[in-house]
RNA sequence: GGGCCCGUAGCUCAGUUGGUUAGAGCGUCUGCUUGACACGCAGAAGGUCACAGAUUCGAGUUCUGUCGGGCCCA
């Protein structure tokens, strides 16, 4: 079997990515046998790139679905990309511009011309991503939201809940971006602390000498003021309240209502109300029948009735206003005041408060049956404290703005008639206006948000409306897995719609995992200069490494760091992997044995060598296997990555290299009964690759490849062969018992060697004393207990009074090496230390044991444990003082 | 203002219902090209589990408060 010096995985990680999506491996069948799992993709930016964000959740869901595939399981996952309406319609407005066009020029048809050009071009980038990084999906089942068949879910969808009055058309208080120049719903806006100011303004009581003083922190809005309130039980005001106030530089007359909008402790107790610029003035405005005085566009310019500030930017237009208002004496004073700014999340550009006529969803009653599919579990989120969070964005949840002024989506299925007035919803094209038959009917400018066709996402790419048989198999899905970053925007809506479209949860429940992190445990992000391309590092240190290296930092509830070292450290563990395999394949060819394919699940140990017995590193080993076939197993079903992470290395680092395959090297120096040693390591190392699959996919199908390439019947790759499980009875606690008396007898030698300052290749004289518990073991493992330790040990059951040297002292045994005086003397200080901690050991274990009260109400294996201890504990001293002549 | 999370070794983090000497990786130090691997081997040092109380025979783990940090919503 040929294997290559250097652990170089650029040279078949590529190979195996392409030849998995050419053997169809992937695809699901929804005929296949077995119970069902289901999982979609959270669907990145079609124009996007894939991020480390990206590859963390990518490489959380491989792991989960080629277990769940490898365990049986009919499994499914489901790739796909969204359109991300504001996104990609922002980058093509931005290529436009650099050739000097305006999507308004080019019209609406030929724009979407351009967008769905780019969008085959970019598109393909992050399939070819995710083919390479390993991702075992589905791509004959590849979905992308503007798809035909998504957008006939779309339009189904918005008409059912058009009709069942969920979606309203209305004239409200929006965020408008008036750099994307569309409206966006709540969620859209972020909020940024910013240092803002606060203008108190003084508004000149009519017939009065009075005035009043408003405090601002927009004053530019103050030219659409028709009214200013004060608190309804505000002593200061009450002689004021219905009386008139002059509104600076507009020279309007505007009444003084009474209103709890205004907080008497806030400022001066009196405010400006701006109904048209301002979402709690809007409904103060409603209340008090406030005319709407629009003075700032959706361009956020100022209108013609901002008077001589008609066409000022808004940011000029505050300039100025503030600077007349000084002039006119009007401006009482200005004080720093922090503020929290709404920005547009795409283009952070300040929203504008706007009104305008928009499509809204009424969510409070598809929210109810929302919020109770999780308290009753058939939804549940891992970990569980998300769904507090859930729970309270619930409860307090405000209709969704749904349409949008672009030109990149699904165009609402909604027409106005030019006669009637009238709307007609439908599934297509109508033929005429529903109300009055009029055929001047246009369809609605606007798209929908671009979350509203995610939030149907589970089942629409599933083939909903349709009951197709991949929705009848498939749906509900059996998990979601993504960030707690879209939380409300996706996962929320997908729970919402997904009930109301279908009567069904769209998944049963969804691990939410953190965020990458660089070094400095800062957020990734392209302004910081701080991302690491997940090609560039799977390039440089190889898929698997990085994938390990993400699942080592992934446990539930916290960020990801993610930094070079870790990423070298996970490639030296593949590497390691590695070369354990090529110690295997090369002491196969040298020992000519024949070649073996491990077979059948419950393969037990073999006998070998000359013993009929089977060798004690198999029973251990296969021992270990299982448990840590067993903790993989629950690790991932509880989606702990990185217990899955851990408990593979230490296996297979620490167990099956550093002590399995040291003891095998000397039965292969031995030379005898080579056939059985080989089946039982190519058995427990066939077994671990497939452990080890779901987190290390190429180097494990590799390396299978060349250990399974012979037998007959076999599946084709290492992906569709069997996960090992617990086997009831595996477990061999004696051969781990006997086994860890070989590693304390090694390791206390090793100790001494480093004490003793002997050399590495000196072989050390010295004398084994072991207990008869121990006796068979030292006996039988003498060989592999000399050879690790690399000491020619004598072999007693009984301490004799001319064992000078130094000393190590166990439970189970005594082991001294002959050294001089001298020499001995190093580790007395080492001695001497053993010597405090037991006393200190001893001395609380004491404590414990004559306390009546812990006596009787600890439990009896507590009590038990602890005199055991001590009794080992102060053997120990003894022989630890002896050794030292005390 | 409301809610959530986190403070454990120099760094990043585990620590599952409270129980016997608190673990890992990286980093540091010492020795070693030993026939798979220096992306390695062997050994070592390093912790008042943020702080203060409470519950308990027993607290890193439960409760309360304080301090420090992060996130979400308004």
């Amino acid at each position: 079997m040929q294997i290559e010096k250097v652990y170089e995985p650029q040279r078949f990680e590529p190979r195996w990515a392409q030849w998995w999506i050419d053997s169809g491996i992937f695809g699901a069948n929804p005929k296949s046998p077995g119970p069902c799992f289901s999982l979609v993709i959270p669907p990145p930016n079609v124009t996007g790139a894939l991020h480390m964000g990206h590859m963390l959740e990518h490489t959380e869901i491989d792991v989960t679905v080629r277990w769940r595939r490898m365990r049986g399981d009919n499994t499914l996952w489901l790739p796909g990309t969204d359109h991300a309406g504001i996104g990609t319609q922002m980058v093509v407005e931005r290529q436009l511009a650099a050739e000097g066009l305006d999507r308004r020029t080019l019209g609406r048809e030929e724009f979407e011309r351009r967008v769905w050009q780019w969008k085959e071009a970019s598109g393909g980038a992050i399939r070819t991503q995710m083919i390479r990084l390993g991702a075992s999906c589905d791509w004959s089942r590849e979905r992308f939201t503007l798809d035909a068949g998504l957008s006939r879910a779309v339009r189904e969808s918005f008409v059912r809940l058009y009709e069942k009055g969920l979606i309203y058309r209305g004239e409200y208080m929006v965020n408008w971006c008036p750099r994307c120049r569309t409206a966006l719903s709540d969620l859209e806006v972020t909020h940024d602390e910013t240092e803002g100011h606060l203008w108190h303004i003084a508004y000149p009581v009519i017939s009065s000498d009075d005035r009043l003083v408003v405090a601002t922190t927009r004053p530019e809005t103050m030219l659409g003021d028709t009214a200013v309130a004060v608190h309804p039980a505000d002593e200061r005001y009450m002689h004021l309240q219905g009386k008139t106030v002059e509104l600076p530089l507009m020279r309007r007359n505007i009444p003084i209502i009474a209103d709890e909008v205004a907080d008497p402790k806030f400022g001066t107790g009196v405010v400006k109300i701006t109904p048209a610029h301002d979402p709690n003035d809007f409904e103060a405005g409603r209340r008090h029948g406030l005319p709407l005085v629009q003075v700032i566009d959706e361009h956020a310019n100022m209108t013609v009735q901002a008077g001589e500030f008609a066409g000022l930017d808004r940011f000029e237009a505050r300039k100025r206003v503030v600077e007349a208002l000084e002039d006119q004496g009007l401006l009482v004073k200005v004080e720093p005041y922090p503020l929290s700014l709404g920005k547009c999340y795409r283009c952070k550009t300040p929203v504008e408060p706007l009104v305008s006529t928009q499509w809204y969803v009424r969510t409070k009653p598809i929210a109810e049956p929302a919020i109770r599919a999780v308290e009753e579990g058939r939804i549940q989120f891992v970990p569980e404290n998300w769904t507090k969070t859930y729970y309270e964005w619930m409860y307090n949840i405000r209709d969704w703005c749904i349409s949008r002024q672009l030109w990149w989506g699904h165009r609402i299925p909604a027409w106005h008639c030019a006669d009637c007035k009238q709307i007609t919803v439908a599934r297509e094209q109508p033929a005429g206006c529903a109300h009055c038959g009029s055929q001047r009917i246009r369809q609605d400018e606007d798209v929908l948000d671009t979350w509203f066709s995610s939030g149907l996402w589970p089942f629409s790419t599933l083939g909903w409306p349709e009951q197709t048989e991949d929705l009848q198999t498939y749906y509900p899905t059996s998990l979601l897995i993504t960030g707690f970053d879209i939380l409300f925007f996706w996962v929320a809506r997908m729970i919402m719609l997904g009930i109301e479209c279908t009567g069904e949860v769209p998944f049963r429940q969804v691990y939410i995992h953190g965020l990458v992190r660089d070094a400095e445990r800062q957020k990734m992000s392209k302004t910081r200069g701080n991302v690491i391309d997940p090609l560039e590092v799977t390039e440089k240190y190889g898929t698997d490494a990085v994938r390990l290296s993400l699942l080592q930092g992934a446990a539930p509830g916290t960020d990801i760091v993610l930094t070079t070292e870790r990423m070298e450290s996970a490639r030296a563990f593949a590497n390691k992997i590695w070369n354990a395999a090529r110690l295997i394949f090369l002491n196969m060819e040298r020992s000519r044995v024949e070649p073996w394919v491990p077979k059948g699940e419950v393969y037990l140990p073999e006998a070998a060598g000359d013993s009929v017995q089977v060798p004690l590193e198999d029973r251990w080993i296969f021992s270990r296997l299982d448990r840590c076939a067993e903790q993989v197993n629950r690790a991932i079903e509880q989606y702990r990555y990185h217990e899955v992470a851990q408990t593979l290395w230490q296996f297979l680092w620490h167990e099956f290299c550093d002590w399995y395959l040291e003891i095998k090297k000397l039965r292969f120096e031995e030379g005898s009964g080579l056939n059985g040693h080989w089946r039982n390591l190519l058995t427990v190392f066939e077994k671990s690759l497939r452990l080890l699959h779901p987190a290390m996919p190429f180097l494990t199908e590799e390396l299978w490849q060349r250990i399974a390439g012979g037998a007959a019947a076999r599946p084709a790759s290492i992906a569709a062969a069997c996960f090992p499980k617990h086997q009831p009875g595996a477990s061999d606690i004696a051969a781990e018992r006997e086994m860890e008396i070989l590693q304390e007898i090694v390791t206390s030698a090793r100790e001494l060697r480093a004490d003793l300052r002997i050399a590495p290749n000196q072989v050390m004289e010295g004398t084994l004393v072991v207990r008869p518990t121990a006796h068979q073991t030292a006996q039988h493992q003498l060989a592999a207990i000399q050879k690790l330790a690399g000491a020619r040990l004598e072999l007693r059951t009984e301490m004799d009074g001319d064992m000078a040297g130094a000393r190590r002292s166990a439970p189970e045994f005594d082991l001294i090496i002959r050294v001089d005086e001298a020499l001995a003397a190093a580790q007395r200080e080492r001695v001497l230390r053993t010597i405090q901690m037991l006393e200190r050991n001893i001395e609380n274990s004491r404590r414990q044991l004559g306390d009546e009260t812990f006596l009787s109400r600890a439990p009896g294996h507590v009590v038990h444990g602890i005199r055991q201890k001590l009794a080992e504990y102060e053997a120990q001293l003894r022989k630890s003082r002896e050794s030292l002549g005390l």
